[in-house]
DNA sequence: CGCCGGATTGATCAGTTTCAAGGCATGTGG
DNA sequence: CCACATGCCTTGAAACTGATCAATCCGGCG
């Protein structure tokens, strides 16, 4: 299970600070804001690629930010068919349960740094802080507006409009100079929308005839033309 | 839009009280927790079948429980396609956006009564007190579970699986009596679980047909075996 | 009684999956 | 430096699940 980088079963420590505050957009960091709270140890961690953060049903002991790399989190069902509920890329938060397990799993898609805090501190931060309290609010409210539209994606929407709408949300996540390197696989884009791998490279052959898009490699991807991925969208 | 029964346009007022604290079970009432706070004030209205109660992007003014009735929420797509999200039974709360604006629309299943209270006093309770603020927090960590439960169903369940998945929820939310009397038509059924109402129609008559369950009438299901549906759910 | 919305059932259709083969890039060992 | 293994991606053909189109059926109600 856990071959982790550095061999630290329990509470895997490397270099541990009191929130850096990254540099990143205000909205955006509010991880930032609770991590540099009173009593709120921020520790880095890395795992390799496709490697456990943690696991379905495990407790939750650590919120998580993605410093680099990325990470999918899913359920599966007995016979292994898996449903990604999400890919989390730089700057995201995952991990926050409010219950006392996770939800789903997680992996790491590369190799990936993250940051990581202990539950119970944000708790007690909470406690204590009202500041916090809204945070962990506002930051499950997120994830949960996500839910909301992927439900409407998986439920309704045909292959084309799927793979547009995907395409359309990785552009605005992580295009650097109009071009974005995807991290993850055909297996994993369909267990997000809900296809097989098949599907989602022949819709993506199809938008690449249609000159909607351009391939520098497979997962390399340069968006032509925005506006026509929008309206296939839905 | 609004034919409210009772013609109070803006803040629609009946009987004003202060949290009547319902006796329901402990884990469930997190509402008549929040409500029974300094200066919340809850209010009942009721809605006709199909009424709309908001709409998707409308500002989020108030929160609501449900008394009596069955309320359902959705999202459209531009060309009427129609995914629910989720049912909200008696005891359900909904409503309870973090942002500023619903991101759902609701409206009543059936004739139905709510208790509302202004998502405004709900915020500044949570300013004061912590219980309040870990209140909406787990309140919407709830809708969060379910919405993943559901990907999972959307993105990756055959039919029959779903309907299984369906049956046991209502069945374990609404059954009285070893009955359950369904308030949403076989559309909604189809809209909440990704299929067209004639496959939900179909796959409840093989499950009639193989005496998984009875019809006492359309809506009115007995359950014959529930082990056999949770092995068919996956 | 007859109308009407909701539900059922049948026949056909289409989109997606499944099964299968082959290509391309990367990395490793001879 | 080349040969080969491996993983990932693409493409083709056939099969299948669920959708669509269409015709009753049923129950409640004016």
């Amino acid at each position: 299970m856990l071959t982790q980088t550095i061999t630290t079963p329990a509470v895997p420590a490397t270099k541990v600070f009191t929130a850096p505050r990254t540099p990143a957009a205000p909205a955006i960091d509010q991880f930032g804001v609770i991590a540099s709270c009173a009593g709120v140890i921020a520790t880095e961690f890395s795992y390799r690629k496709d490697e456990e953060v943690y696991g379905e049903g495990e407790p939750s002991e650590y919120v998580y930010q993605v410093i680099r790399g990325a990470v999918r989190t899913y359920k599966l069902l007995n016979d292994g068919r898996r449903q990604i509920g999400a890919f989390h890329l730089p700057g995201d938060v995952f991990g926050l349960d409010a219950g006392s397990t996770h939800r789903l799993t997680a992996e790491a898609i590369a190799d990936t740094t993250v940051r990581l805090v202990k539950r119970r501190s944000l708790e007690a931060a909470a406690g204590s802080n009202v500041q916090v309290a809204h945070s962990l609010w506002t930051m499950t409210a997120r994830d949960l507006r996500h839910a909301e539209d992927h439900m409407l994606l998986l439920g309704r929407k045909t292959a084309i409009e799927k793979v547009a709408t995907f395409l359309l949300e990785m552009d605005r996540r992580l295009a650097k100079a109009g071009m974005m390197a995807l991290p993850m696989c055909r297996r994993d884009i369909g267990d997000y929308l809900g296809l097989t791998l098949e599907t989602v490279s022949r819709t993506l052959s199809q938008l690449s005839g249609q000159g909607i898009l351009v391939f520098s490699s497979a997962r390399q991807i340069v968006l032509r033309n925005r506006q026509r991925l929008a309206d296939m969208d839905a």
